[in-house]
This record gives structure tokens, sequence and C-alpha cells, in this order.
RNA sequence: GGUCCCGUGGUGAAGUGGAGUUCACGCCGGCCUGUCAAGCCGGAGGUCGCGGGUUCGAACCCCGUCGGGACCGCCA
């Protein structure tokens, strides 16, 4: 059908007759007996010289065949890499043709809303951009294939339609028409599964597995999304950290990024100097420590606190107005600060501030010393308890400094030493699990999980690429007496275990090794290789916020013999 | 469940109470032998998302609703 590719042509091949096929990209007309075509396909297009009267438009699908030319010096196009050659003497062969295009087949019109791409998918991703993103995403997702199994991993799938359980996301259900009344649900993620291959003895699973949440959609969730889903026997956090970090350094480096090695630090070390579980460690602006300089001031703000902290936004304080300071404000406000204390830099070193007045020569001094306050820097502090101080500070850091997502370099962070659980629940006034009940403590914190649970840290961690959590893991409980002394702590008695994990449980009183994996987002980390902001760019298919696909029109009402058949009547609209 | 932003020819934008809704691209027709976002001339194309209200008068103000987006809640 052809004999190269549009993209493909350069002046190596100058004298040879080809046939290239594609799409018609543009048209441009030079009387009765010239025109210009350019041939588009995946690879790029190529200037095709035509008589005038042959009648193609833009999207149409043509053969052409002629002879590779070069073109003369003063008509090469260094814009393209075809530039320095032409089709010429062409037969044009038009194999379909096309109604012309609701919106340019192009990528200097990126601006067309994100509806109309998405009603006219198949068309959208004709562009060069879905075709690069889409193309990433193989590499990526090939990249990481070959990185699990040379590692020994086994792909193994596991059922969509799985048992519904009470815990983590909204599920998607499917009515049986067999037992009508009954439900599957789709998964959330295959996690018993992989661990009961565990107890098989598989031994290394992976799978590019499909996950469903019905919970609302955002710039980086969907319902359906992608997971690389891992389990290892015989092993400790280490071990799963390099597997996985094998196959996330092969991932980038097949979106042609460089990685480096992958940093490892702890949560509270997270918090503390970024003041965020998922830090972005492509910028500094750090969370420097200050409560030891004002163990003596006498203003009130700060008297009582028990943690205080600053960053420093260097060179911010002329672009940040009363207005936008009052915006930094209510951030902190909104993530349980009392408040927000500014300093500008003025010319001559002085901190400039309404509450400057009530601090002490000395305090200033030491504040800007400690903060390397030069003139034009914006500095903000948060004086409060040590979480709110962190996370208040965290946030304004990444308000402030974040660099574009497509702005290198990319660096990958293991959080590791989580605590075991996060707050109280608000009716039981038990512990909530920060991760899953399955989840082991840090082997030096067990004795403590009865005396102060609060303080016991988890084998749980997260992975991170320039501050976006792309995934979470870890070593599971696989002692049925420990597991014991973690239901009886979050409240959950033996009836309720049974009726919620018993069939996940029970496997493992016929010897469960001990055993831990990992899962991270497929769409997020290749949204971040390909500088996306939203991983809709990275889906072929992805549906809007109100999770209805405008191409295909889904969801939609079904028959109501289909609805007869699995026993289901569906009832008026209440609001 | 909530907060905020956006809906104007096919596409993207301008118009924020008063004359015929303006422009660019695209589309259709014509001209044009070296363009490459070709150029020139002409033409068609609109329920200003939808419904209600205020007003002498509404694309514009108000209420509701639908659709899209960002975020909070939610995502163990």
């Amino acid at each position: 059908m052809r004999t190269h590719q549009c993209g493909e042509l350069r002046v190596d091949q100058i004298g040879q007759t080809v046939t290239l096929a594609g799409w018609v990209a543009t048209r441009r007309e030079h009387g009765s007996s010239l025109a210009f075509v350019d041939v588009r396909d995946h690879t790029g297009v190529t200037q095709c010289v035509v008589d005038n009267t042959v009648d193609v438009r833009a999207e149409y699908v043509v053969r052409v065949t002629g002879t590779v030319a070069a073109r003369p010096a003063e008509n090469v196009n260094d814009k393209l890499p075809t530039g320095g050659v032409e089709i010429q003497d062409c037969v044009v062969e038009v194999l379909n043709v096309a109604e012309a295009p609701p919106f340019p087949i192009s990528e200097r019109t990126d601006t067309v809303a994100e509806g109309t791409r998405l009603q006219y998918r198949f068309l959208d991703i004709r562009r060069e951009r879905m075709q690069r993103n889409l193309r990433v995403r193989a590499a990526v997702n090939s990249a990481i294939r070959t990185a699990m199994e040379d590692q020994g991993f086994v792909e193994v799938e596991t059922p969509m339609l799985v048992p519904s359980t009470p815990e983590g996301a909204r599920e998607f259900i499917v009515p049986s028409r067999q037992q009508p009344g009954s439900f599957y649900a789709l998964p959330q993620s295959p996690q018993l599964f992989k661990q009961l291959l565990m107890v098989a003895g598989i031994d290394r699973y992976y799978q590019l597995a499909r996950c469903l949440r019905d919970e609302d959609l955002r710039a980086d969730r969907q319902y359906e999304f992608m997971q690389l889903d891992a389990e290892m026997s015989f092993v400790d956090q280490d071990d799963v950290h390099t597997a996985i970090g094998n196959a996330v350094i092969a991932a980038a480096r097949a979106a042609g990024h460089e990685t480096g090695e992958i940093v490892k630090i702890t949560w509270h070390e997270a918090m503390d100097k970024y003041g965020i579980d998922k830090p972005d460690l492509r910028f500094g602006m750090e969370l420097t420590e200050l409560t030891d300089v004002f163990s003596a001031t006498e203003f009130k703000a700060f008297a009582g606190a028990s943690c205080i902290k600053g960053i420093n936004a260097t060179g911010k304080a002329e672009e940040f107005g009363r207005n936008k300071l009052d915006g930094l404000t209510d951030t902190a406000k909104r993530l349980g600060a009392k408040g927000l204390v500014w300093m500008k830099v003025a010319a001559d070193g002085t901190l400039e501030s309404p509450v400057a007045k009530f601090l002490t020569e000395s305090e200033l001094a030491a504040l800007a010393e400690r903060l390397a306050a030069s003139p034009g820097d914006l500095l903000l502090i948060v004086a409060d308890e040590w979480i709110t101080t962190c996370e208040a500070l965290g946030q304004l850091r990444n308000d402030l400094g974040r660099p574009p997502v497509f702005e290198g370099p990319y660096r990958y962070l293991w959080v590791v030493d989580f605590p075991m659980f996060v707050g109280v629940d608000d009716v039981t006034g038990r512990p909530k699990p920060g991760h899953h009940p399955f989840t082991q403590p840090h082997p030096d914190d067990v004795d403590r999980l009865e005396t102060d649970p609060m303080s016991v840290r988890s084998q749980a961690y997260d992975l991170v690429l320039n501050g976006w959590e792309l995934g979470s893991g870890s070593i599971r409980i696989h002692q049925p007496e420990l597991q014991a002394r973690i239901f009886e702590l979050l409240g959950i008695s033996a009836e309720e275990q049974q009726r919620k994990f018993g069939f996940f449980l029970n496997p493992f009183r016929y010897g469960a090794p001990p055993h831990g994996g990992f899962a991270f987002g497929i769409d997020r980390l290749v949204a971040i290789l390909a500088g996306e902001e939203n991983i809709r760019e990275v889906i072929a298919f992805p549906k809007t916020q109100s999770g209805a696909d405008p191409m295909t029109n889904a969801p939609t009402p079904v028959a109501d013999k289909q609805l007869n058949e699995l026993g289901i009547r569906v009832l008026p609209r209440v609001d």
C-alpha cells in the first residue's frame, strides 16, 4: 500500500519512486496547474507537488505515488524534518473523502474546548500532541512490563467481577442476572487477590491492572485508571523499593528522561521540611525552624506556639500586594492555621511588616539570618501546632514555588515511615488506619500499639514524582495474632472480621509468607513524563468531570426488558 | 454535598443595558506557477446553551436549569 511513512523521506531518497498514504493536512493552490498538498500520518508531513485539478481537501485520505526530489535551495523548509525534499510527478489516489472537520487537526489551535475534543476524540487523536502522548504511554507500559519480568515478576490477571467490600472507595456495582438482588463490584484495585497470590506461592506478581472507583473526577482522577500492581514474598521494604524503582526509572527512560537515584525520606521529615507528604523536590523554599528564635518573645501570636516555621519566597515581595497577601492568609487559615505573618525585605535589609513593631531587634535579626533574607524577598511565618504549621506553609510553598509539570528534572522520591493511624473515627472513637488494616507496623513500634497507638509508624510508603503521589504500598501483616491485635484496636469484632474479610483472612491460616507490595498509577506517571497537567491528555477516551463520555454518550438509560431480567426497578430521582 | 470560573456562526475570541453582534481562522466560489499558517477577490453561515424574571429596551442585570472546567469534601 505504501513504501514510506510521511515523516520519513530525506535527501538520501532523492530520485526514488515512492508511495505515501495518509491524510491531507493542507493544500496551497498556485494557479491552474500547481498546488502543494501536505500529506500527514503519525510520523509527520511530506509536501507533494500536484496538478491543481486534483480535487483533494483537508482530511481526505489519499495515496500518492511520485518521485522524491530535492527542493530548490531557496524553498527548503527548515521547520520540517522532511523540508529538504518534495514528491514530484504525483499520481494522487483518493482512498476516501472527508467532511470538513469541526476543528483544525493542528497544534496551532490548542485552544479548542475539551468537550468538543472529546466528542470528536477520533479527530483529536490525529493531532501530534495526542499521538505523542499515547505513544509515550505505550512505551512506558512496555518498559514497565520488561522491567518487571526481568526481575522475575509473573503477570497474573485477576477478576473484574468481584465481591463488594464495604471499606475504602465507593464501588461500581454490577447486578447479577442469575441471582437477582445480588451484585458484583468492579475492583477498586486487585489488593485482596494479589495477597492471596502470595499465599499461593506465586512469589512475585505483577499486573497492569484496570481499577475502578466511583468517586468524583479531578484533573488527576478518572473513574477508570491503570495501575502497575505488584506483590512480593519474602521481602522487606527496601526490596520492594528496589523492584518498583527499577520499573519507574525504566519508564522515565522510555519517555526520554533520566531520573538519577531515587531519594528516600521519612514522612516526618517530609512534613517537617516541605509541609506535605508528597513534596516536589524540584525547588527549595524549605520550611525553616524558627521556634527557638522566638522562645522569649513578647509577641502574643508567637508566644504560646509550640512550633514556629517560616519560608522565604525569594524575590516575591514586589509581586505581592495587599490583596494577594490576604489570599495567602486565607490559604493558611483554610488549613487550620490561626494566621499568617508576612514580612517584606526592604532595599536596606529591614523587615517591613504590620507585626514588626511587636518584635525585638534581635528577634528580627535572627529571623532574617535564619531565612537568609535578601532585599526583595517575601517571608511567610506560621506559628501553631507542628502539623498545622507544616501543612499551612507546605501549601504556601507549593503555591508560590512549584514549577509547571513540563519543567524537569524528574525527581522520584520514596516517603517512608507513615504513621500507622491518622486521627480518630468520629463514631467509634477508634484510631483510623492510615493505609489499610493489613499494614505491618514498624517493628520498633509494635510494643506501643495499645499504649500509644498514634505514635506507631507503619511499614507503608508512597512513591512521589515532582509533587504528584504516584502510588503507595506496604509490608503486609501475615501473622494472624498481629492482625487480631490491629482489628481489636480498630474495634472490629471477630464476627465483623469474618463477615467483611473472611474470604481474605481465612487463607492466611494455611501458611502465608511474609510479603509486601506496591501499586502506582500509570496515568499520572505518563502525564508527568509527557509534560501534561491533566491525565485526560494521556487517556485515549477519558470521561468528563460528570463521568460522561461526549463521544459515546455513556452513561445511558437501558431498556425495561434488561432491567426486568436483572430484577431492578429505577426509582424517581429524589433531591 | 459545596465554592469559584466559562458557555456568542464550524473553531477561537471581542462585545458588560440602547444603531444591523464584531474580528480572526475554517467553509463555499473565483483568481493565482514555488508555497509551506501561501496570497488576493467575493459569498454563505447565529435560537448569543436553555427557561423564567426585571426594564420602554437584555448577549449584557436577577433567578433557575443544562453542559464544560478548577478546587474543597470524597479517593482506607
